[in-house]
DNA sequence: TTTGTTTATTGCAATATTACGATTAATAAA
DNA sequence: TTTATTAATCGTAATATTGCAATAAACAAA
C-alpha cells in the first residue's frame, strides 16, 4: 500500500528508519557531503555541483531542513545552508548503536 | 519520475544511499534487530514478533538477502536466516565513515 | 517602480514501495 | 500418496518518491 505501518513499531526503530530514509537516495547524500566539505556553508551552487534541477535540490534540501541534519539562513536573496552540528551528533548516537549491534553479541550462527 | 538518477552520482554515494534505504524500513530495522538479539537464528517467527503478514516479511528478508546483509539456510521446511556478520562490518565501515564526515571538519557554521 | 537574482511552491508524470490475499513450491510426516 | 507446514512468488491496490517545468515569492539593485 506504499504506507508503512509505523504504529506497530517502537519509537526508535521509527526513528532510526527516517534518519535512514534521508540518506537513502544519493542526491540528499552528496548534498550533505558537500555542505561538510564546503564547510563556510553555502547556497544554490548545490544545484551546479550536484546536477539536478533547482527545484528539485530544493526539495530535498527541505527534506533534510525538516529532519533537521541542516539548516538555512537567509542572506539576501540567497539562502545559506549548512549542517546542523548538534542535531547531526544526535542522529549519530542513534544510528550507531543501531550499526553496533553486532558488538554487544557473542555469536553463532547457522 | 520516482526513479534516482543514480548514473549523475559516485558508486559510493549509491552505495551508502542503498544500504541506507536498507534501514528505512521500520520493518527491517525490527528484523534485523531480532536477528541480532536471537542469535541463534530464526525463520517464520519474524512474522509473529514483527506483526506484519508472511509476504510482506518475505519480502523485507529478500531485500536485506539481496543486499548481503542477511543469509538464509533451509532447515527442513522452514528456512533459518541470521546476519551476515562479514558484510554487515563492511557496511558498517561505509556507514560510519559517512557518519563521521563531522569529525574531520574545522567547524565554523553561519 | 522595474528588473534581475535566488529559492520555494505547485502541479503533474513516471516509477518505486508497501502490504496482503491467493497461490505455488518444497519438504516432512502420516 | 495424502496431508500439513513453511516460505516464496504472483498479482494487485494504495500510497510514496523522484524529477522537473512553470510559476510564485522575496529581495537587491537600478
Amino acid at each position: 500500500m506504499g504506507l508503512a505501518k509505523t504504529e506497530i513499531f517502537t519509537e526508535k526503530q521509527n526513528k532510526i528508519a527516517l534518519f535512514a530514509k534521508a540518506f537513502s537516495h544519493p542526491a540528499r547524500v552528496a548534498i550533505l557531503q558537500h555542505l561538510f566539505k564546503i564547510n563556510t556553508c553555502i547556497c544554490g551552487d548545490l544545484v551546479e555541483v550536484i546536477g539536478l534541477a533547482q527545484p528539485t535540490i530544493s526539495q530535498h534540501l527541505k527534506e533534510l531542513k525538516l529532519l533537521g541534519l541542516i539548516k538555512g539562513s537567509i542572506e539576501g536573496t540567497s539562502v545559506c545552508y549548512c549542517i546542523d552540528l548538534e542535531n547531526w551528533t544526535k542522529m549519530k548516537a542513534v544510528m550507531n548503536k543501531f550499526l553496533n549491534q553486532d558488538l554487544e553479541i557473542n555469536n553463532s550462527c547457522c
